[in-house]
DNA sequence: TGACAGCCCACACAAATGTGTGGTAGTATC
DNA sequence: GATACTACCACACATTTGTGTGGGCTGTCA
């Protein structure tokens, strides 16, 4: 059930319209490979619906959707041989799904890093810190808690039962949660953007 | 030119159809609202438009997109004082603009960073490192490039016009930029994901 | 009072759009 | 030879969809 060349051309066009934010219609389809006739495009669309890269929606406009197995991914590199052209298939390691990465329906926030307490854990002072919103978590995931009313960024421990709020670096001491030290949720993602 | 509350909900609803990868037709939208005319709806795109947070193209179905002013962020927090409830309007600090991240035309790859060579700039084993392709950068830079078969990220030093490439770990050597040492590109981003 | 914005309705019309039927040609598979 | 898939075309049809005109009611502001 693999695309043929053409498919993956009528693919590739789906994808570009969809990101852009206008999923084109069937005509749209035609005008930009210049088929004259919107029943060639259906014979496209068709088999990409049966090739599982595509849903479509009856009698309305502009109404298709990419499957997990079509989305966008950007390659993620591994070893890379001298020689061989960086983005030679044999690198490729995995794909990260762009669309993904930000769709999940939780309570999310960033929080912007102040502070050096974190830098062991490859945290760094403006780094920004997806967090999802909850009010409790596992011994040795990275929490964003309340201390002394300032958000930090802190490792969760959890030694027989009793809780502490542990940095990830060694000017600073371990805090044990109590009332004045809150959790608020746990870190899921760091981005770090260079200018 | 502040939007009215019903405006507000209007424009809620098509970030979350835009989000969702099908703008909503004229008449989706009034049975969303149970508007029984589609004046109604024209009446609140127009409003919309003309306050600047909507483009809308001429007879195409759904054709409509977001302004920079309207486009879906998520909160960046700054410092969060005690006794304030986190997503308090005055703990944000800017939004992140989640649509424009990865909106960029370049030729961009990720690479999953091996080894500890960069630890010293918050890059950690197996972080994933967005990459522009790139033949050069500038001094401070921080690139990937590729050493004896392997890609690897280094931050590139200009002296006195020769080219160096230095680790961020005193573990490692400087290296001179030679034929046997290319840069690929430069590091616009690294991201950490926490299982 | 007048002007304007917000918010809603009814209805008609033309254009855009998806659907359906049927056809040709080439290639590959059994 | 039969069958299936790919890749195109022509054309008609019904529905969807955007557009346009006209109207009503409620406010606010000058």
């Amino acid at each position: 059930m693999e695309l043929t060349k053409k498919q993956q051309e009528v693919l590739v066009f789906l994808r570009k319209r969809i990101r852009e934010g206008l999923p084109p219609t069937i005509r749209e389809i035609a005008a930009e490979f210049s088929f004259s006739s919107t029943g060639t495009v259906r014979d496209h669309l068709k088999a990409l619906v049966k090739k599982g890269y595509l849903f479509l929606s009856e009698k309305k406009s502009r109404a298709m959707e990419l499957t997990e197995k079509a989305m966008l991914t950007i390659p993620i590199l591994g070893r890379v041989p001298a020689g061989v052209p960086v983005l030679a298939i044999e690198n490729i390691e995995d794909y990260f799904n762009v669309d993904k990465l930000f769709s999940q329906k939780e309570d999310l926030f960033f929080l912007r890093v102040h502070g050096d307490s974190m830098i062991g854990a490859g945290i760094m002072p403006d780094d920004l810190v997806l967090v999802k919103k909850q009010p409790c978590a596992q011994d040795k995931d990275i929490v964003v808690c309340r201390i002394d009313g300032e958000a930090t960024v802190k490792i969760l421990r959890n030694r027989e039962n009793r809780f502490f709020l542990e940095p990830a670096n060694k000017n600073y001491s371990i805090i044990a949660l109590n009332e004045n030290s809150q959790i608020i949720g746990k870190v899921i993602t760091t981005i770090r953007q260079y200018v």
